[in-house]
RNA sequence: GCACCCGUAGCUCAAUUGGAUAGAGCGUUGCCCUCCGGAGGCAAAGGUUACAGGUUCAACUCCUGUCGGGUGUACCA
């Protein structure tokens, strides 16, 4: 089911017929969309202006041509009936019986109407991507849950997705803690918790290093030198750092774990680069002999998109080339990402690999394609995925300066806390008002609690496409009321227990659904609603942009919040009224039971869980 | 200096990628539970889409310039 193409097909052979050439076609198709105002009908075409354009008539032909396309179309069981209007818009009002059809039809359908893939790709989507040895605060948040909800919907779409955790697990922050491990180590703490003790250790040096900045005390200011120093012996292969680099990864791995288990995020591989390490060398020995590198300044580089490589006073003027090897013989994280790239494309072979990474990479990423395709010959689709950094409430960078970003631990748990007071405080009132509310175990309002704050934290990254920054306010985050993921999980909880109480076979709904007849407007627009989840979708892929899931669970739920209120005006609207006819009441049941399987899987593509009661 | 991203209601964000009257949520104001779940619904107020030009039947969207914010600018990743 897809509501778009059915209405696009619709137009094409007259479209075909009359336009001059293929460009010309495909841009009238693209005009073919849903309506944004209701008065205009369900879905609208303005190909017209664009058409007579094409065909070199004036302004004028337009709408006589849109009238001359419409007589083409002839009747279709799908239309009602089409109007025009100013310059030559096609208006489409859609057949009532007919969208009552095709509800009965998603509701028989486990996958509700979304259709496979027609062509099935495989896709490396990179994301998540932290450095394991510090604690994760709140700007490693995005990649996560934007990358998971990607991984979720292009699966679900039939897609072959390959999630893969390029941690950050062989720089400089392990030179901190190997530092800080021989120089602060507190043995009995390390001893009983060395996942606490290694972040202790972490912050401690930071704040020392911090203290050295502002001049506090100069001393202190060396101490980056000295992790720098165990950096390099660590990777120059030194024994003694590499052991401890071995006895620390499990701890680091240890600290994020259970970070991912409350956000539901499961990554497939987590190949960081310390894995890629003893790949370097062979890389740049193939970037040498194809001639891509070329030494500068004592420094192995690839040439800019211009194929130069400026001068260092010229630096001002060009883009810099990308450096491969440092003048003391490091590899850079240019060399990694190449070393990836072909270990990708080697292991996976994969049509797109996908990178969920801040937008301060931009440039990186886009020479680092630039190179990569000079290097492998490469036709895999790149595309870096970019969203802005973390602000403060006020607007201005989580420098390192003050305070710093939150940790992230403290976030979810405030979340999870946020969820239960919003929960209790819906419980009292429920029980003020006289409701017969059972009491639930302590684990079931733990389960919604945490459905209800960790739903809350993901929907504030993914309700937005922004790719400018992104503004760190845990009140806004934590908001449950409007257009949240809490709305979304009541409107699910809601239409759950309408549905328990029209006492119907569940299952028969779902394997031999009813008959769907529409007998008022708001019932109407909610049926229409659920025939477009598979357009968003396609939308969705189409760009990356899972946003789009969002505005629509939003647009169902109202949809749906506006179908169940015309019940509390009038009782013939009710969903569950035994006054009513049963084929009526069992028509209602299956919009309210789609709604509800609509839901889920929609808020499930985003990663968001959805309890029964709430 | 150069390059990239961004600027939409008081705040946070949408806008079918060039289409009809720029839409939501929060906040503000006023309504709606003799209840099929009020974590809800209805309504009002709030806009020269930063500014100035240009392109065309049509511009938040494309082009040029200005202002403001952010980011990047080879030996950190």
């Amino acid at each position: 089911m897809n509501l778009l193409s059915e209405v696009r097909e619709l137009f094409e052979p007259a479209l075909t017929a009359l336009a001059p050439d293929a460009a010309t076609l495909a841009k009238c198709l693209g005009t073919i969309g849903p309506t944004k105002n209701p008065t205009h009908g369900d879905y609208e075409a303005k190909f017209a202006p664009q058409l007579a354009a094409a065909l070199k008539k004036p302004n004028s032909e337009a709408l006589p041509l849109a009238k001359q396309v419409l007589e083409m179309l002839g009747d279709d069981p799908m239309v009602e009936s089409f109007g025009t209007a100013g310059l030559g818009f096609i208006n489409i009002k859609l057949k009532d019986s007919w969208i009552a059809e095709q509800v009965r039809l998603i509701a028989a359908d486990e996958r509700l109407g979304v259709a496979n893939a027609a062509t099935p790709k495989t896709f490396v989507i990179d994301y998540s991507g932290p450095n394991v040895a510090k604690p994760l605060h709140v700007g490693h948040l995005r990649s996560t849950i934007i990358g998971d909800a990607l991984v979720r919907i292009l699966r679900f779409l039939g897609h072959t997705v390959i999630g893969d955790n390029h941690l950050g697990d062989w720089g400089t922050q392990f030179g901190i803690l190997i530092h800080g491990y021989k120089n602060f180590l507190d043995a009995e703490a390390f001893e009983k918790d060395p996942v606490r003790e290694l972040a202790r250790l972490y912050i401690h040096i930071k704040n020392l290093a911090k203290a050295g900045d502002d001049d506090v005390d100069a001393a202190a200011g060396d101490i980056m030198d000295a992790c720098r120093a165990e950096t390099a012996k660590l990777h120059a292969g030194d024994p003694e750092n590499v052991a401890l680099w071995q006895q620390f990864m499990p701890h680091c791995l240890d600290m994020l774990r259970p970070i991912y288990d409350r956000l539901d995020v499961k990554i497939d591989h987590a190949l960081g680069e310390s894995f890629y390490n003893p790949m370097l060398p062979s890389v740049v020995e193939s970037l040498i002999a194809k001639g891509i590198a070329v030494e500068s300044n004592g420094a192995l580089v690839v040439p800019n998109a211009k194929g130069i490589v400026p001068k260092p006073d010229e630096m001002d003027k060009e883009e810099p080339p990308a450096l491969v090897r440092k003048r003391d013989g490091a590899f850079t994280y240019t060399t990694t990402d190449l070393a990836t790239i072909q270990y990708r494309l080697e292991t996976w072979q994969p049509d797109v690999i996908l990178y969920v990474v801040d937008a301060r990479q931009a440039l990186h990423f886009k020479t680092l394609y630039a190179n990569a395709k000079r290097w492998l010959g490469l036709t895999t689709e790149m595309q870096h995925l970019s969203f802005g950094s973390v602000l403060d409430k006020d607007g201005k960078p989580f420098a390192a300066r003050k305070g710093g970003a939150p940790e992230l631990t403290t976030l979810l748990d405030e979340a999870a806390a946020e969820g239960l007071k919003k929960y209790e405080e819906s419980l009292a009132k429920q029980k003020a008002d006289g409701h017969d509310v059972p009491d639930l175990t302590d684990a079931r309002k733990t389960e919604i609690a945490e459905a209800v704050g960790f739903g809350a934290v993901k929907y504030a990254d993914l309700s937005g496409n922004r790719t400018s920054d992104y503004k760190f306010d845990l009140d806004k985050m934590l908001a449950t009321t409007g257009n949240t993921a809490t709305y979304m999980q009541y409107a699910y909880a809601r239409c759950r227990s309408i549905f328990r109480k029209g006492n119907a076979d569940e299952t028969a709904f779902r394997t031999d659904p009813p008959a769907a007849t529409i007998t008022f407007p708001a019932e109407r627009t909610l049926a229409l609603q659920l025939l477009k989840f598979g357009d968003v979708l396609a939308e969705v892929q189409a760009k990356y942009e899972p946003h789009h899931i969002a505005a629509y669970l939003f647009d169902l739920a109202q949809a749906f919040s506006a179908f169940y209120e015309a019940g509390s005006k009038d009782n013939s609207r009710k969903v569950v009224n035994d006054t009513n006819p049963p084929e009526v009441q069992a028509s209602r049941l299956l919009l309210t039971d789609l709604t509800a399987r609509m839901i889920r899987t929609a808020l499930d593509l985003l990663g968001i869980r959805t309890v029964e009661r709430m």
